[in-house]
DNA sequence: CAGTGGTCTAGACCACCAG
DNA sequence: TGGTGGTCTAGACCACTGA
């Protein structure tokens, strides 16, 4: 379970298994988990490494701990900000629609001067290029280029792409995903996306321009979308500025 | 500074001690902070102390780390929220550009069925509408379509719309805007569109339907506007939300 | 009362970054 | 190379809860 040699953390390790043990129902809402002296001798770890662990998971919600009493699991969240940012996958699911991708090109090439100003990094230095069509129901929705630069994003295949490409961001290079900025405009479908969105000559599209930053302010990800117009409408929810 | 009698934990003196240097301005953003051993050995206390405090001000984002370089002050709040709701004069404004508007209609009418039930109103409630072309730097940006319950929103005139209709519902009327939702698509120009807009058919717009609501929920607006896709971009930032 | 989480110590080794 | 944050240890005392 907790392995010590491995080059992953330890408190990384200890989380991912009790969130694991949540989500899969192993661990019930309101129910105690082992007080964190239990889990130091269990895996002869020190107890302010389990702390480590229980800290991040009642930080992220998924635990509480009571003074005197213990460390409990928490309700699973529902809530889900409508406004927040997502992957393509996690938006079609929302909608209700079942979300897939065909692969056009996956290669590294070096970064244009526009690309490299965008992401915060030196001309010609090599970038990820993913290009998909991104799909709901099977119906062609986007036309999509994603640019991540590859010394940050180390290790990318074909198989993470298609899994989860935030996922493995998140967990697996224990990047915090923290905010983007998007462009959206509307323009008429020129004729690559006129090919891949099976869509008239002259049709709409929807071009959504996403920057997405690490917690540090790190540019990551740039993401060109062309949307087409006819399924695709973009929500999003503003609070009026304290003033 | 740091009272090691107080019932108060170390660590969050600390916290609101570095709190108030960065809001009182006394530590500028991207300024390095004095690392986690200085602190420790400046106010004789551990360095997991420290790092317990910092990992409060990470947490909450008044800082970042960076490994192997130092602790860093984040930008303020303040800045990162650029995605406010705002009016189109307030966005034109930001944008640098001067605003105004040109009137087409301005009238009470009773509310169609599907305008009643966006602004959660009877049907044949009366209504405000109001049509204008908005320009920017008296050039036309975008045609827009305001509907408000006449009841909500009393006393309309020419004169308080062409000033700031906001403005008038927070000032004179003390209602709270709070928040609103934004559908946001892209389609071809109509041929009312063209003719406003001075755009060629088959020209790309960029469709907002916005509705407003106040702090107890109530619709109050609904803004429909269609903008010329060739000047306008919408921009806007979001949030990861925490997992 | 024994057990819990909350706080704190005084070390340690590591990977990373800069000069 | 020296300094940084990242991880980890093996203890300690406290206030609090429940039986």
């Amino acid at each position: 379970m907790i392995d010590k040699q491995s080059p992953i953390p330890i408190y990384h390790q200890l989380e991912e298994y009790i969130k694991q043990l949540i989500e899969s129902g192993k661990l019930k809402p309101d129910e105690a988990i082992p007080s964190e002296r239990e889990y130091s001798e269990q895996y002869q770890i020190s107890r302010m490494t389990v702390r480590q662990a229980l800290n991040n998971l009642v930080n992220d919600g998924y635990l509480y701990r009571q003074k005197g009493r213990g460390t409990f699991v928490n309700k699973q969240k529902v809530e889900q900000k409508l406004q927040g940012l997502t992957s393509f996958t996690e938006d079609m699911k929302e909608r209700g629609m079942v979300p897939s991708s065909r692969l056009i090109s996956f290669e590294i090439i070096p970064a244009e001067p526009q690309l490299a100003r965008k992401l915060d990094i030196k001309e010609n230095t090599p970038v990820y290029e993913i290009k998909r069509v991104r799909m709901a129901d099977n119906l062609p929705m986007a036309l999509e280029t994603t640019c991540l630069p590859a010394n940050l994003v180390k290790g990318l295949t074909e198989e993470i792409i298609n899994k989860s490409l935030y996922q493995h961001i998140e967990e697996k290079l224990s990047l915090t995903i923290s905010e983007a900025t998007q462009q959206i405009e509307a323009s008429i479908a020129k004729e690559t996306e006129v090919n891949h969105l099976q869509v008239e000559s002259g049709s709409p599209v929807l071009l959504i321009v996403r920057t997405s930053f690490l917690e540090d302010g790190t540019p990551f990800e740039l993401v060109k979308s062309a949307y087409r117009a006819d399924r695709y409408k973009f929500v999003h929810t503003m609070q009026r500025a304290a003033k």
